[in-house]
Formats: C-alpha cells, sequence, structure tokens
DNA sequence: TAGTGGTCTAGACCACATC
DNA sequence: ATGTGGTCTAGACCACTAA
C-alpha cells in the first residue's frame, strides 16, 4: 500500500529550462496523466537526485513548487506523497473570456462603449486617479451560443493602453494588457448579488428584479499601480464562479 | 527615488525558529508597519546575508517567502523592492465566522439542525461516500446584531467529528475540525445567485424571489478525504465575498 | 561594464515519524 | 535505530538590466 514508484524521469542539462522546472513538469505530467496515482510516495530526496545526477537542494526545489500547487505533500519522517484529492486549478486571475474559451463556449463580445470620460469618484478612488481626470471607459457585452452572459463595465487609466475596439471583441481584455508588456500582479475583487435594475435586465435578457451576480474587481500591475477597474453583472443561470482554494501553511 | 534602505535586523541563532522565518517576519513587520515603504529597494541578497551573517539561500528563501505573498517583487538585474498595492489579504480557504469575528461583528449561530441522515446522491457524490449511508447533518443561521446573515447547510462523513450543538453554536465548524486534528487542505467552491424559495425568504428574512447569493463548497483534508460539503445561501445586502487574488506567476 | 537576481552544487546537522 | 524531510552553508556560474 502506498508504494514508491520508479518513474521514468531525465534531465536535459543542454537545455536552457532550468533543471528544477523540467523535473517538475515531468512530475506533474505524470500525477495529472495518473502515471502517479493518489497516495504513491515519491521516494527520498538524496535517492531521487542521486537517480538524476542533481542536487539534492534543486529536487527539493521541484518538489516544493508542486507543494505549492497542492499537488504533492511532504510529511517528515514519511515521505512524499501524491495527494487524493481531485485538485482542477487553484484559483487565479483569471478572465472571462480565456475562462469560456478554455471550457469550449466559444465566447463572442459586442463592445457598447470604447470612449474616454471623466472619472467619477468612485472610478477615481478605485484607480488612483484624480475625480473628474479622463479615464478610458469600455462597456461590453459577453455572449455565449448568441445569448448574453455577461454585462462588463471597466475603467482604465489614461494613456496605459490602446484600447482598439476591434481587438477587444477578438479577445480578452487581459490578454490585450499582457501583450502590452504589463504584467498583472494582482487584484481586489468582491462577488455579491442584486436584483436587476431595468436597464441591467434589458441588457442580459433578464426580468426587472431578477437576482444577477455582480463583481467588482481592482486589478495591479506588478508596480503596484491600478491598470483596470472593472463592475461586471452575470446572469446567474448561465455563469458562477469556481474555484480551488489551498490552505495557507 | 527608491532609495535602498538600512533597515535594523537581526536573527537569534539559539531561537528554534527557522533562521529564514525571523528574516521574513522581520522584513513583513517592517512592510506592514510602514518601516519599508513601497517601491523601497531591499538591497542585494548578498550583501544583506553578509550584514546578517547568513548564507545567501537562507536570505532568498526569507524573501522569497514575501514575494510568495505578494508583498516584495524581484526583478533580475534590478533588485527586489516592496509592491506599492495596498496587499491586504490572499485569499484564503476562510471560515465566515472567523471572517466576521475579525471584522468585530460578533456573529451568533442557530443551530438549526444536528442529526444524522441517509446521504442524498448529490451528497454522497461530493463527499465520496455511498449513497444512501449515514452522514452528518447540521442546518446553521449565522446572524449578526441579531439580524440573519447566512444559511448554512453542511454535511460531513461519519466518524470523523464530534459534532456537539453547543461547540457548533460557540465557534465555526472549521475551527471545530481544526482543533479534531484535521488538516485542512484545499477546497473546491462555487459561488453563485438565485432567487429565494419561499423557505429560503422566511428563514432569512427575505421576500421570495429575493436575490440571494450562494456557496457551495467541498473541503478536503491532507490526505485527499472530503471532510465536509456546505450548501450555503447569504443576504446580499449584508454579505458578499472579498479577497485579493495574486496572479501565479 | 558592473550589479542584480536565477540557478546549481556537495556537502552538513537537526527534528520528527516510524518500527 | 533508521529513514525521512527541514534547515543551513559557502561557494560557483549564468542571464538579464542599466548606465
Amino acid at each position: 500500500m502506498d508504494p514508491t514508484v520508479q518513474l521514468e524521469l531525465s534531465v536535459d542539462r543542454g537545455s536552457p529550462v532550468p533543471l528544477y522546472f523540467q523535473l517538475s513538469q515531468q512530475l506533474e505530467s505524470a500525477i495529472e496523466h495518473g502515471v502517479l496515482t493518489p497516495g504513491t510516495l515519491l521516494g527520498n530526496e538524496i535517492e531521487l537526485a542521486g537517480r538524476l545526477g542533481l542536487s539534492r537542494p534543486t529536487v527539493r526545489q521541484a518538489i516544493q513548487t508542486l507543494v505549492d500547487k497542492g499537488l504533492l505533500v511532504r510529511r517528515r519522517g514519511v515521505g512524499t506523497q501524491v495527494v487524493h484529492s481531485q485538485v482542477k486549478r487553484p484559483l487565479e486571475l483569471s478572465s472571462l473570456y480565456d475562462d469560456l474559451e478554455a471550457a469550449g463556449q466559444r465566447p463572442t463580445t459586442k463592445v457598447l462603449v470604447n470612449t474616454v470620460v471623466a472619472a467619477s469618484a468612485e472610478v477615481a478612488a478605485a484607480l488612483g486617479v484624480a475625480e473628474g481626470g479622463e479615464v478610458h471607459r469600455v462597456e461590453r457585452l459577453r455572449l455565449t451560443h448568441g445569448e448574453p452572459m455577461a454585462y462588463m463595465c471597466n475603467h482604465l487609466p489614461p494613456g496605459l493602453l490602446d484600447l482598439d475596439t476591434g481587438q477587444l471583441e477578438a479577445t480578452g481584455l487581459y490578454r490585450l494588457m499582457r501583450t502590452a508588456g504589463i504584467t498583472l500582479h494582482s487584484a481586489r475583487q468582491t462577488i455579491g448579488a442584486r436584483a436587476a435594475t431595468a436597464g441591467e435586465a434589458e441588457r442580459l435578457g433578464e426580468q426587472t428584479g431578477a437576482p444577477l451576480l455582480t463583481m467588482e474587481r481592482v486589478t495591479f500591475d506588478d508596480t503596484g499601480r491600478a491598470v483596470e477597474f472593472g463592475s461586471h453583472t452575470y446572469r446567474p443561470s448561465r455563469y458562477s464562479f469556481e474555484f480551488q482554494l489551498l490552505v495557507r501553511s
């Protein structure tokens, strides 16, 4: 029970890919493909290092990344073993567009508004710009199978990005930002619910007063600048937030 | 601009606390108390190691934990600097009770049901037990300032925990599990919205058809066992999910 | 060119779990 | 008593950034 498994592992020292990363990729793939089944012991680090011709710290670094992802558990005096549960993906700063595309939903986007406006107090506070200063405003409707699924209103600080309507319809805002060289770092997010106003109901094809799922998000880049403030509403019959959490230890 | 700061740091080699942890704690505290202001460069690792009498890997380990928490950013060729944005807390597997208590809300809990039932198909699938097998069922109402805020229905596998009604009302379910020696590891969570049924509306003091925020969660311990399946409804006027996300890099 | 973080090595001793 | 992971050292070379 819980046997140690001899796995075919190898590293390419000629590759520019870090050795620890090569190893962690191979282990992750083995876990994902069921070669390493839940409960399997990985074998001790020293032996693994010797077998691969690596040093122990390098092997530890590889294992640690998978522990951080929740795929492995280490126990002192016991060993390292594959976690039993079905880990899918830890929560990440996700793009609705990418999520839908990954789910095979073929999302389409209709840009309703793409303009520059004066920042309201709320927007100014979120983005850290002066109230009344210029900000980009984008309103979009996201549809799947021709049916509206989400209404998204985003504000961006000026001069950050060239917001082309065509590109906005062809891909997601996050991908556009990444392409523009913006390194996304973190986001503060609030998820709630409320009854649809008449305007919201009409946009989404719901009845006035129908329950809507709401999300507000401020996204920061790695210098700490606020790069986006989003205020979205979703039809709860068509969308819910689903994710995996890891206990921070 | 962005000056390197000389910080008073020291480690106690007699302490059982790991050196890298002592260092990361001191840095985190300095950041939190504003001694290290956003944008500050930390000074190179070699020099820092020398100043503290530590090796470079140890210093790197300390810094890395703060990078993982999103407090620091490393740039090759540039240095390590304090992130600008107001990081509050990364999303964690949180307990509603603890969240409310931390917010000074003085939550109270009313246990409506605490019994053993036969597992429905949905519960059986979530917990990985046989359909029709025995499971614990707990229904609770969470109130703040005497007003209902959430209705929580939880199912637990048998024999895991002694569910004392008094303890359930005095604290949260998660704290009870931790106290019982269960190591929480991860959870799969879905957040959505729907209109309140007549029963839900009455329990929460809302109108039938009013929007409710819903959350379903399956929690796993570190051996991969499902230890809890929760199905909760919240009054959106009184509760929303708020959290910080980090981009996984 | 100089300085930074990124990666890697080959050891060492310790704490903890299991037998 | 043995074996595991946890921590730590004192170096090394490389890749990238900025001046």
